[in-house]
RNA sequence: CGAGGUGUAGCGCAGUCCGGUAGCGCGCUUGCUUUGGGAGCAAGAUGUCGCAGGUUCGAAUCCUGUCACCUCGACCA
């Protein structure tokens, strides 16, 4: 960080990456622990965050006929054991309800990891023709998954998320919408949160529980770790036959139909902590930032300065997300404050601006001060905060380029993997033998996805040196 | 679940070896002075020493158990 470190209660990031991570989940009041372990709680800073994501994802969704359901929390234990990949995957991670009202359950009720069979079986009720197709929906929830470790945002017991799922007539139809559930994922990571992920398709051995085929989207952490940022997966015809959803074709024959799900969770606050910030905390992209200008008054008892910061409040609040901050606190107090919560903007207005018709403002991401006229005020933060945006985007694009390093045969991978920390793109024979043996010499490397844009590095596996079949991005993971 | 570490005021810590009834800094409250990078002075308030047992006249301190959190592994969004 060519930034001067300013904010002295968060631990650097050189020092000690995930103490800085803790810290700044802390310091920036974005959520607490609570007594369950792996249950935290959202605090109001962290939840607007949320908010601001769900908001612009929610649009997304709906713009392509998308809409809201809600499902039940608790799944009976027959249901889940109808897709039998489906539970092998996911029984060992599930909390079980085995008690109610004081009597013991006839039957377990598993508490939701995931609904694709509560989905399905609604879906085997109201799909009766074509013409109910597609089906398009999406919940809004949180879902239980008995993690052994435990961190706020990037893995919790219980997280919120959302989760689609569709049923379709045709596979071709599917395959569509689980790319174009990709698409929206991709959009919201680069035009909301300023950050260019990775994107392509799991390898068999990591993809989803019951899928045909997942596609997923891998940002990468300031310090090169990778993170799982999303996923949707493209299922055939599976669970649609061991449930028993069939409808009339346009041709009058009895068919199956072909179904969808895709993901995001709260992990996508994970990953803007980890990609964005900076030793002096958060740094927040200006779309889901709660707050996107703070107005700090200078010398504020002298006469005239509060009355000028209300006015430029009652001013920029029509078009911003703005907060006046008029407490006692001292100035620097209160830059230190906003540093650590990643306010993209701070508007400095005391007797000598409004003596010369001007405030100061101060980006949050590279720390650049500029004196701004009070005249066209609004167009000039407007202008500003989409160049914050923009700029994020680029470091955080350089980075992911910086630590991408290319590794053409075994001997270099395990150099690669055992000296710089990031992302390792190499060629792949297509057999998961070669992935198991890569993780096991490197300590936990694994395959992250077969992107869309392959590259041609060799002609052989990076392992095994048998003919190769695409180039896969590796990495560690969170 | 394996290995290591930590639990004392809201936060960060000292005190534990060698038992004697609780301390420091920040924060908080009140007042005055301050305000362009975490303000100053003065006066105050705040603790079942993680929890449960045990030893002892007496336990934050010794013993046993237990829980939680953190770091590193194995598993996952």
């Amino acid at each position: 960080m060519a930034q001067k470190k300013m904010v002295n209660d968060i631990t650097s990031m050189d020092v000690d990456f995930a103490q800085w991570y803790t810290d700044i989940v802390k310091k920036a009041q974005l959520a607490e622990y609570s007594s369950v372990k792996g249950c935290t709680v959202i605090e109001p800073y962290g939840y607007a965050i949320w908010e601001n994501i769900q908001k612009d994802m929610d649009r997304r969704f709906k713009e392509v006929g998308v809409e809201n359901v809600y499902m039940p929390l608790l799944i009976p234990e027959s249901l889940l054991q109808k897709e039998k990949d489906h539970i092998d995957g996911f029984a060992p991670e599930c909390a079980v309800v085995t008690q109610g009202g004081g009597e013991k359950l006839a039957e377990k009720l598993y508490i939701r990891p995931t609904s694709e069979v509560l989905f399905c079986e609604h879906y085997q009720k109201v799909i009766h023709s074509y013409r109910d197709l597609p089906k398009l929906y999406n919940q809004w929830c949180s879902v239980v998954r008995w993690e052994k470790t435990t961190r706020p945002f990037l893995r919790g017991m219980e997280f919120l998320w959302q989760e689609g799922h569709t049923m379709h007539e045709t596979a071709e139809e599917a395959k569509e919408f689980t790319l174009k559930a990709l698409k929206i994922y991709e959009d919201v990571y680069r035009e909301t949160l300023a950050i260019p992920p990775v994107v392509g398709q799991k390898t068999e051995k990591e993809k989803f529980a019951g899928a045909e085929a997942t596609y997923t989207l891998e940002p990468m952490m300031h310090n090169g770790v990778a993170l799982q940022g999303g996923t949707t997966h493209y299922f055939g015809d599976g669970f649609a036959k061991a449930f028993g959803i069939q409808f009339t074709g346009r041709d009058n024959s009895l068919q199956t139909p072909h179904q969808t799900s895709w993901g995001m969770s709260t992990r996508l606050i994970g990953a803007v902590i980890m990609v964005h910030g900076d030793d002096n905390g958060l740094v927040l992209p200006p779309k889901v930032a709660p707050v996107q200008v703070v107005i700090v008054p200078i010398a504020q008892h002298k006469p005239g300065v509060l009355e000028k910061a209300g006015e430029l409040y009652e001013q920029l609040k029509k078009d911003f997300r703005v907060k006046l901050d008029d407490s006692d606190n001292s100035p620097g107090w209160k830059f230190a404050q906003y540093e650590m919560q990643g306010v993209p903007l701070r508007l400095e207005i005391g007797p000598k601006d409004i003596e010369n018709g001007q405030c100061v403002l101060v980006r949050r991401d590279n720390g650049e001060k500029i004196s701004a006229s009070l005249e066209g005020l609004t167009e000039a933060i407007d202008g500003l905060l989409k160049t914050i945006h923009d700029d994020m985007y680029a470091r955080a694009q350089k980075n992911r380029e910086e630590k991408t390093f290319v590794a053409h045969n075994h001997e270099e991978f395990l150099d690669i993997a055992q000296n710089k920390p990031g992302f390792i793109k190499a060629m792949w024979c297509g057999d998961s033998a070669c992935e198991d043996k890569l993780k096991e010499e490197t300590g936990g490397v694994k395959s992250r996805c077969i992107p869309f844009e392959e590259e041609h590095i060799s002609d052989v596996c990076a392992c095994c040196g048998k003919p190769a079949k695409h180039m896969v991005y590796w990495g560690r993971q969170y």
